[in-house]
DNA sequence: AAAATAGTGTCTATGAGACACTATAGT
DNA sequence: ACTATAGTGTCTCATAGACACTATTTT
């Protein structure tokens, strides 16, 4: 028993050892990032301009191939790193897009990844030619899924690929995920009122919430702390900070 | 200006008759179908045995590499095609799996899908030493996410690469859809009973439901039509068969 | 004091769970 | 008649929305 056993790994490593790895056609593999952010009632991605061919001139979400010998999330992470500046920050795998045509130049297969930050940690990229901030118009409030106009103040971006289709599943997949994971406190910093959280969750669906009821519901479901802090110098009663609080359990 | 807009396209048509599409490295890139079905209170995944290194012998999801021309849900439908006579099922997009060494072999990336289907159209599928319906036994009630054991007849199978893993994330998937989603009935006969629907969702889920309120939120749904006909021969008062309405609008 | 928002208490409408009861088939 | 499940009606409890009211800060 042993020694069939034996037998058999030999023969695994010969063939591993043998294998053509181009016995069958292989794709390009790119990363594309929806980077997402939140801004006086607005919600943002932030786009970078192509200076080259294909769509060049165009507008585009970060990007990258995907090394051999990395993963994906390694990849979108580096496309954080090098395009953003950007590190550790709430990063998820949305949906890939392969459609044989959706790249002029060849096949090219793309993991489209979304991440959530705070409008502070970008407040400071120097945008412009090379890169946007762009304000996202979804279509309406209820689902999405199809591709959004992007605008920069007012002015409607032409986006290249199928990267608009690709941040309206990343809205649509955010406001899925809002109600039921810990996922909001990402665009928010640290510390925060309940009404700075309702006024992103307006914002994220695209519809004005009940405010009893959304500090009940936010207060109940035990993922908010209570940091004993107020806001400052707001002409008016001030409010409680909050912090989110990160539970092993449930 | 339209001078301007044809030197461009010149550009951009010059461009892509050069690219050289080994600019970057290419991967393998596969499609692997995790098709689910359901009948007397289990679930069950449909597996083939590997005949050919690596891990030959053991168990593993349908799959083949993607074509250069062919979309990634092609690929997922051919491969249901060839490899378990199935044709015009729910299929759906799940993960890409794509650590670097989740094969030996080399890098290979692989889109999961998931499928599912009326246990009535797998029945007749010759299984045995080549195909095999497992017995799914997922970790706990609520969530899951992680690899799952896989049975036949109580015995544990080996499950290749890391099909496991996908599996558990179909099973997950499936019942975060199942609330929300009209998805539990492409795993029933076209007909089917309150009783056969909600055991459906039991099975699911892993834990049991209250009668009282499945009946009123499935009718109250709008996703259920009366058919008018009852089943037959059951040995106690018929129940009444309904049938899944496709609404366009919601 | 006025303005503005924070935060509390309570009433009401809605939906889930529980339970009792009636209905209808096969045996 | 007996058994087993289908299906209905009603009560209770938990939660969301609505609304009134009090609290606390800046100007």
């Amino acid at each position: 028993m042993a020694a069939k056993r034996t037998k058999r790994n030999q023969d695994e490593h010969r063939f591993l050892e043998q294998y053509d790895a181009d016995a069958f056609e292989r794709l390009s593999v790119s990363v594309d990032v929806s980077l997402l952010t939140q801004v006086g009632g607005e919600l943002r991605v932030f786009l970078v301009r192509r200076d080259e061919h294909p769509f060049r001139g165009q507008w585009s979400l970060p990007g990258g191939f995907v090394g051999v010998d990395e993963s994906l999330e390694a990849a979108a992470r580096r496309v954080l790193r090098d395009k953003a500046a950007l590190e550790g920050v709430f990063l998820e795998q949305l949906f890939t897009f392969g459609q044989p045509d959706r790249d002029p130049r060849t096949r090219v297969l793309t993991v489209a990844y979304y991440a959530l930050v705070d409008w502070s940690r970008l407040a400071e990229l120097p945008t412009g030619s090379d890169a946007a901030l762009a304000t996202l118009h979804v279509p309406f409030a209820g689902e999405t899924g199809g591709p959004v106009d992007v605008t920069v103040d007012g002015e409607p971006l032409l986006v290249a690929f199928d990267h608009a289709d690709i941040v309206g599943m990343a809205i649509k997949r955010l406001r899925g995920k809002l109600d039921y994971a810990p996922i909001g406190f990402q665009l928010l910093p640290e510390r925060f009122t309940l009404l700075q959280l309702q006024q992103l969750h307006e914002t994220v669906l695209g519809q004005q919430l009940n405010k009893d009821s959304f500090r009940r519901r936010m207060l109940q479901s035990g993922m908010l702390e209570a940091t004993g802090e107020r806001e400052k110098a707001v002409g008016h009663r001030p409010a409680e900070l909050y912090r989110f609080v990160h539970r092993s359990a449930i």
